[in-house]
DNA sequence: GATGAATGAGTGTTCATTCAT
DNA sequence: CATGAATGAACACTCATTCAT
């Protein structure tokens, strides 16, 4: 059994990573079947005998993306000072959005537009690390080692620096922000919202 | 004269309204023409008299959005300060946010997978904006008000958070954020630019 | 009466020649009512109260044809001798072609497919001239001139001769026959009709 | 595979015969994708299994018609005498033409409004023919058994008079021509072209 | 299981024709 | 009379999906 199925979990996959690449490309609807058969070398009626439908395949990359336990990587960091907890974080985003690059932007295209995947993508993949991010905040709070905020606002606050900051490195190459290094990129974020930008403590 | 092209402007607004409506709530390839003529209330063979093709239209819901001269109001904003460029800077990308929804949703679907719309949209929306806000921080750290940065990171972490909770606000309408009032919004983004997060000053 | 009526049937001409254009170049299908009214400096609408339909312009440059009374000139020309004669003819049906070249070609596109327009061509266009070649035919025949023959053969024998080498003159330019001085054309034709390719009375 | 092949082949074949059909009755333009696949009793769609479009089909009809290499049987023609090679020309075209008959007036329709299947119709059709009875020509007043004459207005001269009498009689049955036995049809040219009109070798 | 040929529903676009001005 | 904006029927073409082999 475990045989057969690896087999047909490894296809599934193959099927899966290929489909991304050219929702990625072309979007969701340009996409053809046929194309994603060619690219994973089988005939178009053979991804009939792994997903019930186009539609399939796009519900079981956002799976994909979900399983992705974010949540755990962030709990981890959740024992780090504030400084390293936002290297950590800061790290672990890029890094993911770097890796699932195809699949995100295969969901890109349709997540506007499909309230359940739009819907799902809230709650799976943003929501958990807000809550990650706040629990985090309000414990540091507590510590005294940070000052009390609003988290529900400061936590997609940072959660949108990182995205579209990731976003520019790798859609928009001529900007400026993808030739600095990455470990530049989180020594400056970090600063940025642990410090701000006043200059006050700058003098003492 | 000034007469008919006024009518001509109205219905070729009109139209450009109920394509944007269709394409944000479709995406772009689901929207059919015939369903932005029966909203507009004419055939669908009268669209043609006023765009060239369906993705003209999508090209010129672009354009729409790209002529609302943001910078304007960027600069405008700039003899305020920090304190109030950003309240200013904020309210203004919510504002444009809100008024545009369905312009802007319409491009999302689009943006990921149209070379040109995406290297329009940045250099034109983006960008812009970016070295509005990169330019005023400049200024103030010349000026002593603020610390020294690397503007093109901070700019568009800036920028990142406004979108994102902007987002939030109009997209997930179950996440806190929606109820937040407004101006309660921008006293915390400004306090965690201008701050930080850390607890260091508090105390004293 | 005679006024309203002019100005009328001079319109009637005009846009009848701006459609035979039009036909001509793009083929009945291709052609458009709006590109005939503007060559005409007209508005679409207004073809409509001239003829009743997009056919019925073709019908008409039909008729344009046919009224062109061809026999005429052959009946003018059967007092000549037969070598008279055959020039004549041949002069006139080389002009004729290239006078209404329009309005052939228009037809050309439409004759095959359509059979009353094929039927009224050949009876209205084709056939008397092939009669009236006959009845000269024959009476030089009778007078000992030209030797028997079945001249419901060679009337249309000629005539392809000449239609082909018209055609061949005006569309192919990149052939001889386009440089043939008309005289030599003539000449050689009548020759050959005259007395054939056989060798046999040259060396006499 | 040379069973697949042949499958495949035969199929296009019976698209092509259909659409040589359709685009004959119709015209082009109004030939549709749909009446042709259903004359060969499959889906629409099938079609564009094996032709790229609609027009891909014309020019595939026309290169049927190029295909058909003419000249080998004007060419096997060249070695008999003069009356013997008239009258194989005339009747090898004859056949030709009723064979052909629907790709012929498939072609006819378009022929005079692109420029490109123009071209690729004189060119590959009319001008190897026009080049070979040339040469036969040529070779035959070397030889002594026909006169001089210009072989360049000769030569489409005779193949114009084949060609109208071959449309005469497929296209207008209720012309005496269509009666006409065709060797006698053949014999009456031959002496036509051959011994000319003129009553002067008559009475020796 | 795998194939890939066949399907046919669905859509952007054109353009002859109409009719209110 | 003349206009030209509006109409909407018609058609080529695409591609997800099926199913006989």
């Amino acid at each position: 059994m475990g045989w057969h199925e690896s087999l047909r979990e490894q296809r599934k996959e193959a099927i899966l990573e290929a489909a991304a690449e050219v929702f990625a490309q072309k979007g969701y609807h340009r996409a053809t079947i046929k194309e994603i058969a060619a690219r994973v070398g089988i005939a178009p009626g053979t991804i009939y005998l792994y997903f019930e439908s186009k539609r399939a395949l796009l519900l079981s990359i956002a799976d994909r993306l979900i399983t992705q336990r974010v949540s755990e990587v962030l709990e981890q960091a959740s024992s780090l000072d504030a400084q390293g907890y936002i290297a950590a974080v800061l790290q672990e985003r890029l890094d993911f959005f770097r890796r699932n690059q195809p699949f995100l932007q295969a969901l890109a295209t349709e997540v506007w537009t499909d309230e359940s995947l739009r819907r799902r993508f809230f709650t799976q993949v943003l929501a958990p690390v807000f809550a990650s991010g706040a629990r985090y905040l309000e414990k540091k709070v507590a510590e005294g080692v940070l000052r009390p905020c609003r988290v529900e606002i400061v936590a997609p606050a940072v959660a949108g620096s990182i995205i579209l900051i990731s976003l520019l490195r790798i859609f928009v190459p001529e900007y400026t922000l993808a030739d600095v290094p990455e470990d530049e990129l989180i020594e400056e974020l970090t600063r940025l919202y642990l410090d701000g930008l006043s200059a006050r403590g700058e003098g003492e």
